[in-house]
DNA sequence: CAAAACACCCAACCTTAGTAGGGTGCATGC
DNA sequence: GCATGCACCCTACTAAGGTTGGGTGTTTTG
């Protein structure tokens, strides 16, 4: 462990930043911790001065913008361990991330204690990530096609019923005839227990289909 | 202003409990405050000696939990102001914290100039309430239907529509023939810029109409 | 191996959605 | 007063959605 630890915070709620950062100094021995706010200002944090020895990374920046970020930063500074905080646990938000090339991936809710783990866990070059199935809350703002009982094919078609498509396009789409999206459709309505497509539409209205990722 | 000011912050994320306890002390001059993470360690720390001076509550604890604290906290402590903080910034939940007795409402984004503001209007007994359009990032979660150039009822027929009623039992509804109901749907498709009521169905996806508060 | 499940196709049929073209009554505003 | 807009009603029509009952292949599974 070198002689003094720095590290840079990217969060868009100030507040948050500051209580990490704040967090950082008093229980992790970081010398200096620099907090910003969007992804400019993080860049020119970066390249201002020696890289830091760990990145803190707001996932639910605006636009998705944390894995965009994340990987023209892995690109040019592969060696920074990069720990992504999140506000709610989605194990699929965690696959991203891991995908995206960060070492970490914590919960905001997380207590102080566990989060001094995950930290100190980065700055021995390990990683930290959640093993797969989380027991506290799962928020159930996704579904898969598997988990209504419908086959792989279904998915598909639901999920343009979901974009509003009629199915002529849907057909079109598929390159299928209409006919045998009708018959998805069918299946598809009678697994949920509705009786056309706008009941389904209301149905599912504010969850999200996933589209390959099952299980 | 007393000689020292005290404070609960109840917030189910640690982190920003603690960090918002910090700039209270850092900032605010606050002497001594008390972080919670649940509302029973909440009663408890409130009936643990003298009342404190400012309250902060998140309010995207689980099951709406926020809403519910603030009625029997108002009834049994009156005097103290409660500053609730969001995540998101819709109108409607200050709407609904403001009715719930909360004496300010503040965004999590907001900057720390923003919440010392904040802090000190609540501290002399006034509130803090965005004025009701917002100038920030206003995120249209909500439309009217004078909003969308609408007649009074044919708002009425498209809310009827976004509960995925079909046109017979909107006529029921609403005590009209059916045809009727198909002419205020042509209406309100033509008005919409779409061809049916799926397409204004998904078009309106992860908004909410609302039925009687217009402009 | 045989049955079941799946994906695909076709034809026929009925229901619902939406449009067009008529009409009435009532309010508002020039 | 008279035009305009809105709400309401009717008939008639076309297009789209959805069901039923056929049929053919492939894959999965007991």
């Amino acid at each position: 462990m070198s002689a003094t630890k720095t590290a840079i915070v990217l969060d868009d709620h100030p507040l948050v930043a500051r209580g990490i950062a704040n967090f950082l100094q008093s229980h992790c021995n970081f010398s200096t911790v620099k907090t910003v706010f969007s992804a400019n200002d993080f860049w020119s944090a970066l390249c201002d001065g020696e890289p830091p020895n760990l990145v803190l990374l707001d996932f639910w920046l605006p636009d998705g913008m944390a894995l965009a970020l994340l990987e023209p930063l892995k690109s040019k500074h592969p060696t920074i361990p990069v720990l992504v905080i999140s506000a709610d646990d989605d194990f699929i938000v965690q696959q991203k991330v891991q995908a995206a090339g960060a070492q970490g991936f914590i919960n905001k809710q997380a207590t102080p204690d566990i989060f001094m783990l995950a930290v100190s866990s980065l700055l021995k070059n390990k990683t930290w990530f959640k093993k797969s199935i989380y027991s506290q809350a799962p928020k159930e703002l996704t579904v898969t096609a598997h988990e209504l009982g419908l086959t792989a094919r279904q998915g598909e078609v639901l999920a343009l019923i979901l974009l509003g498509l009629p199915n002529k396009r849907i057909a079109q789409t598929l390159s299928l005839s209409e006919q045998t999206v009708k018959e998805h459709v069918s299946g598809i309505l009678s697994r949920l227990g509705v009786g056309n497509r706008i009941e389904a539409i209301t149905k599912l209205r504010g969850k999200e289909l996933l589209p390959k990722s099952y299980e």
